[in-house]
DNA sequence: GCTATATCTACCTCCTGTTA
DNA sequence: TAACAGGAGGTAGATATAGC
């Protein structure tokens, strides 16, 4: 099948763009808030018009006049209280962000939650310090060093309490003492100080509305709906915890000084040898830059994620969790530095915005005082944080920003797709020529403001959204188009579904001779680069594959394996597929990668509706569409994917060793083994320091992302699809029949 | 301030009854 | 006779509370 409007030819790209140069844009927005451009301000769409990659144009039609308008904003859908929207309502347009911080931290609870904490700055070592430090034996260890150590082992292997318990009251047998904290109320004591900026928070079940930190030797909070008093209850579940943002970031920039040298500043790449921008890291993109225009250059940013997992195998109870990661650090230091900052467990759907409200509400205290810190010099410093990137699925994203569903209309928050009826249900994007306009933050707002007054969706915007007073925070800029769940599990397994659906399908790969063929290939093929990741199983299994493997495959195995197997078209679409992606996921992104990963998208999009037909154009093949610009507002894909915050998952699973308090049990636990490699460090000898720290140290698994990543020539990988041959990190797997791979090197490449 | 004990929650396993 | 559903009882561990 050869179609001439499915294999487009490339477009020269470079004539139908204007570069605006980086400084110049920086300072215009340093003065005046007003547009937003990203480096090169007018890319082409697929009908070859001029539109803005940022603002996503500003052309948007005329909002369709809805005659039942019904006033409902003052209703409390929302769960946050009316006087904290009045206090907000000001903040649209054009206001100071140094201003709407302080708004957000200027209420009479908030500043006195604020004392308190000041108050609690503390020593968070002060128990395990009083601990008695003589040897146990000549040349032996003390209580101290030994209660240390031995926690540091109970917490990598998530230990319950009562193995805590046991194990230190045997100690005290053996060394014939009673000073190790053998009893919980002793264990809880030592862990007081470790848990001073874990938070349990209430809110009330009628009203839907926050009321407060619970706090020691202070009346129970009271909602302000109802002036009620709220209290803890597991049947209800009206509470959750949190860790005080500041005192993470505290302690992640004076545990990583030392190594950092305290330079922990996110800068932008220079140009490339064409002086084409690159799109290296998250302070490359358009978003970074307007946040450094706003609140200075000196910021570092952070990403939040937010998604819900079953907590338990036979319950219907689920974990929502709040991560967050930090953009200061190194590429590959920042997935091991993902920390929990709220927990709800619960059996109905999580009150997302409630739960967002103690952060964002910490988010603002931190972007206008910054944090305090000592660097390893001793030197007090202060560094200003903000929010860059919120990660979700598809399913969190809609409840976290306030928009309709994937699959209703108007259900891609990136654009204004209308959606396709399609059975009974809005679900399918077929494509539209002229490609829908892109949402802007402004369209945002003049949608939410709509659908306020009307109390009606409007263009796929519900509701206000929490998130939305993050400071320097704009839906739907800010909000990354993710790459695990859209591209991974979303269209690659799809588009095996599709080629394993009908053996009288002319794609059809899933033939006993075609599968046993692609089973062998994938077995004998060993990635070198890819060593310690996931291994992949049968073709046949590709229902169960996780979204590394789907990756391993779509990016590594499947063009080579399926040269023979497939037919040309279909390959053709794949291969544009899989090199757009692989575009966009390199560690450095040229202007010229993302217009040619957006062009070959569009390609994609045509020839999948064209070849299946547009029952299967789904929401995650459309979304790929926006993952150009979405480079160039947030960076490359790969430092805003849910892979790291999904990964941690299993360990917060694993800190569950009750049905009880299960929330709590999570941050506890999440908090202790943040802070024993600080208490290790400090209290502990040398040779027990070094054990204890290796015991407590994240092993650093490979991820199984591109091996353009990993340093393979450019000119190799670009040129990946075109050859019935892969090139995997400078390796060439040439021939299945030798079923390995050989160096590129002694080919002659 | 601290300890010991009771209480509570919710998951898991086993048993029994029902249905096809 | 197999498959399934539902209930009873067992259990771990967090939390509450009485009492020293």
């Amino acid at each position: 099948m050869k179609n001439s409007s499915m294999v487009m030819l490339y477009i020269d790209s470079s004539e139908k763009r204007q570069r605006v140069d980086g400084d110049e844009l920086f300072e215009e927005e340093f003065e005046e808030e007003s547009t937003t451009t990203d480096s090169f301000d007018n890319p082409v769409d697929s009908s070859g018009d001029v539109y803005d990659y940022t603002t996503g144009g500003e052309s948007l039609q005329e909002p369709v006049e809805d005659e039942t308008q019904r006033d409902r904003s003052h209703e409390p859908e929302d769960g946050f209280s009316d006087e904290f929207f009045e206090e907000q309502s000001d903040e649209e347009g054009d206001g100071n962000d140094m201003e709407q911080c302080e708004n957000l931290t200027s209420n009479e609870s908030d500043m006195e939650e604020e004392a308190d904490l000041e108050d609690q700055q503390c020593d968070i070592l002060s128990t395990l310090r009083k601990l008695p430090n003589d040897p146990l034996f000549q040349d032996g260890p003390s209580i101290a060093e030994l209660t240390v150590s031995v926690l540091s082992v109970l917490i990598k292997h998530s230990s319950p309490d009562a193995l805590k318990i046991d194990l230190f009251g045997v100690m005290n047998v053996a060394f014939k003492t009673r000073l190790f904290p053998d009893t919980q109320y002793q264990l809880k004591k030592l862990y007081a100080p470790i848990l001073i900026p874990m938070r349990q928070h209430l809110f009330c079940k009628s009203c839907y509305e926050y009321a407060g930190c619970t706090q020691k030797g202070k009346d129970a909070p009271v909602c302000p709906k109802c002036k009620r008093e709220v209290k803890k209850s597991v049947k209800d579940e009206n509470f959750f915890y949190t860790s005080d943002l500041n005192s993470t970031f505290k302690n992640l920039l004076e545990k990583n000084s030392a190594r950092y040298n305290g330079k922990f500043l996110e800068t932008p790449s220079s140009r490339g040898e064409k002086d084409e921008k690159l799109f290296k890291d998250v302070a490359d993109g358009s978003v970074h830059l307007k946040l450094r225009g706003r609140f200075g250059t000196d910021i570092n940013t952070y990403n939040f994620f937010g998604d819900a997992a079953p907590a338990f195998e036979a319950s219907k109870k689920s974990i929502f969790s709040l991560m967050i990661s930090p953009n200061f650090l190194d590429k590959a230091d920042r997935c091991h530095q993902v920390t929990l900052g709220a927990i709800w467990v619960g059996r109905k759907e999580p009150p997302m915005d409630i739960i967002c409200l103690p952060f964002v509400k910490d988010a603002a205290r931190i972007a206008t005082h910054g944090v305090d810190w000592k660097d390893h010099d001793g030197k007090e410093r202060n560094t200003k944080l903000l929010p860059l990137v919120a990660i979700a699925d598809t399913v969190a994203r809609p409840k976290l920003i306030g928009s309709a569903v994937h699959n209703a209309p108007f259900g891609c928050f990136l654009c204004h797709h209308p959606n396709d009826e399609c059975g009974q249900a809005y679900n399918r994007f077929t494509v539209r020529d002229p490609a829908p306009t892109l949402r802007s933050h402004q369209s945002w707002q003049r949608d939410l403001k709509e659908a306020i007054e009307t109390g009606e969706p409007t263009r796929g915007v519900k509701k206000d959204s929490i998130i939305a007073k993050l400071p320097g925070f704009e839906i739907p800029e800010n909000v990354g188009a993710e790459a695990m769940h859209a591209g991974d599990i979303g269209h690659t397994k799809t588009l095996l579904k599709i080629w394993s659906a009908n053996y009288r399908d002319p794609f059809y790969i899933f033939s006993p001779y075609k599968r046993a063929k692609i089973d062998e290939y994938i077995h004998n093929v060993r990635l070198p680069s890819l060593s310690s990741s996931r291994l992949m199983t049968g073709i046949s299994d590709f229902r169960t594959w996780k979204a590394s493997q789907a990756k391993t495959w779509a990016l590594h195995l499947s063009l080579p394996i399926l040269t023979d197997l497939q037919q040309t078209e279909h390959l053709a679409i794949w291969g544009r597929y899989i090199s757009a992606y692989w575009r966009l996921c390199k560690s450095s992104i040229s202007e010229s990668d993302i217009l040619e990963a957006q062009l070959l998208l569009e390609e994609v999009s045509h020839g999948h509706q064209l070849l299946y037909g547009k029952t299967a154009m789904t929401s995650n093949l459309h979304q790929t569409l926006h993952w150009p610009v979405t480079v160039t507002r947030l960076g490359p894909l790969t430092e805003y994917t849910a892979y790291p915050y999904e990964g941690k998952f299993p360990a917060i699973k694993r800190d569950v060793t009750s049905t009880k308090g299960t929330s709590q049990q999570v941050m506890e636990r999440a908090l202790l083994r943040e802070m024993l490699p600080i208490a290790a460090e400090e209290l502990l000898q040398e040779d027990l320091k070094d054990f204890t720290l290796k015991i407590l140290e994240r092993k650093k698994r490979k991820l199984a992302c591109p091996p353009e990543v990993r340093g393979a020539r450019k000119e190799e990988t670009a040129s990946f699809f075109k050859y019935h041959k892969a090139v995997v990190n400078g390796y060439v797997i040439r021939s299945f029949e030798s079923q390995k791979y050989k160096n590129t090197d002694k080919l002659g490449q």
